[in-house]
DNA sequence: GTAAGATTCAAACTTATGTTTCAGACTGTC
DNA sequence: GACAGTCTGAAACATAAGTTTGAATCTTAC
């Protein structure tokens, strides 16, 4: 009630963009670090106005609540997600399995990057755990497309429609592969310290990654599908 | 100062095994829920001793503090996990091949079984993504072992040594496969609403993780690895 | 230049939460 | 049956954190 004529982010930017902005953008940004680091909980919104600067009191004024913040924050991610490499690889025209590879690298390389979409993949595992209310509901909106898409492109790999169960059991193959690094960075940095996720050895791992999939589904649909439960062992 | 002679876990055990640890082994059993669900700093004390109906005071007088109760929490799911089936899977003596299939399917049926180890990868995923103080230790003491003999594993069916690069890429497409139903089962429920982690349809999973890898395992080193198709079958 | 609104600031307020206290109940022992 | 030690209970305490307030400062428009 006493909020709704502060709170008006679009208007905001309109007719004040410079001052305004400022503070805004240093809290979303200063925010993003913070969420990506401790998750929605345990972030407090003193350590994020004084990491940005600001003042106590700018959270509430600019996004009405933390909870407004971290959304902003999110959709902000989300946007930066929607344009990102992984959905122009998937845009692209050629071979599906060329496009896998590009898709692969592109999410590989987007969690070596510390760089603007940096803390998106760190909040979106933190969302996986620990869904904060309304905004699986973002989640969902970038993750549903991207999903469906690549069920469609490993479909016509594998030469099967894309809500075929082998399909998604291989698509969700594809995603841990990936997912793995994102999500299980730091354990795996501790078990294999020597480990650096280097733009190089990024490549490699996405190079691997590929091989290691397409090994299967070159050959996943050539012998018997209904087979599924698979005695293909030695077979061929 | 003051508590040195009231928590004394052990010696509590030894002379008032009956009541006393009906309280705590409510309390665990409890807080392993909840911290499961939420994650440790999400979790409030009164929400536990809600649960387990016990009283506000008795977390602190049984283990001190929260983070002590979480201790315990972490130490019981560890372990139950050593005695897994996971590590019983990997000490029989049979093909390596067998082996790591017997690996994924312990490794995802403990996911899918509601039972007593059940909030153990839930705490284990929030641990990954959100690590507590000194309890990175606990889940280091029991990842380590068995990343270190999944990778002599794979090393034995690829034929390379354990920390070969690739040996560690390659445990960890299989680690990523696995964990993708762990960490981001939610969200896949959301992707797919129809996946049901009944045992039957687990089997299935873990039947296309097993068939998945393999294909690429046993001809990873094969020379070219490209052309997966002709080679040979195991050069072991 | 002045007024209206937008923004910032320091401080206080409110609630939630981990922790403590201390009285009382329970349990086993002499 | 009384005692000592162990455990439980309700309430209170202390701190941390999200939020609000009201004045001060800055920006924009006339």
């Amino acid at each position: 009630m006493f909020l709704s004529k502060q709170i008006r982010r679009q208007t905001h930017r309109v007719s004040v963009p410079r001052a305004a902005a400022s503070t805004r953008e240093k809290l979303i940004e200063a925010a993003g670090h913070v969420f990506a680091e401790h998750g929605y909980q345990a972030t407090t919104v003193r350590e994020i106005v004084k990491r940005s600067g600001a003042n106590i009191a700018a959270v509430n004024y600019h996004f009405g609540d933390k909870l407004g913040l971290y959304t902003e924050v999110l959709q902000q991610s989300v946007r930066a997600a929607r344009v990102d490499a992984i959905n122009s690889a998937l845009d692209r025209n050629a071979l599906p399995e060329d496009i896998l590879r590009a898709v692969i690298r592109a999410r590989l390389q987007s969690v070596a990057e510390p760089n603007l979409p940096d803390w998106h993949f760190r909040i979106m595992a933190h969302e996986l755990v620990q869904p904060t209310p309304a905004l699986s509901r973002v989640v969902n909106e970038v993750s549903r497309p991207i999903y469906k898409r690549l069920l469609e492109l490993i479909g016509g790999i594998i030469d099967l429609p894309p809500k075929h169960e082998k399909t998604r059991l291989c698509a969700h193959s594809v995603m841990g592969q990936i997912l793995v690094y994102v999500l299980a960075g730091p354990l795996l940095k501790q078990l294999w310290p020597e480990l650096e996720m280097t733009p190089e050895q990024v490549d490699r791992i996405a190079e691997h990654i590929w091989d290691f999939s397409l090994a299967y589904l070159r050959h996943a649909n050539s012998g018997d599908r209904r087979a599924t439960v698979s005695s293909k062992r030695g077979n061929k």
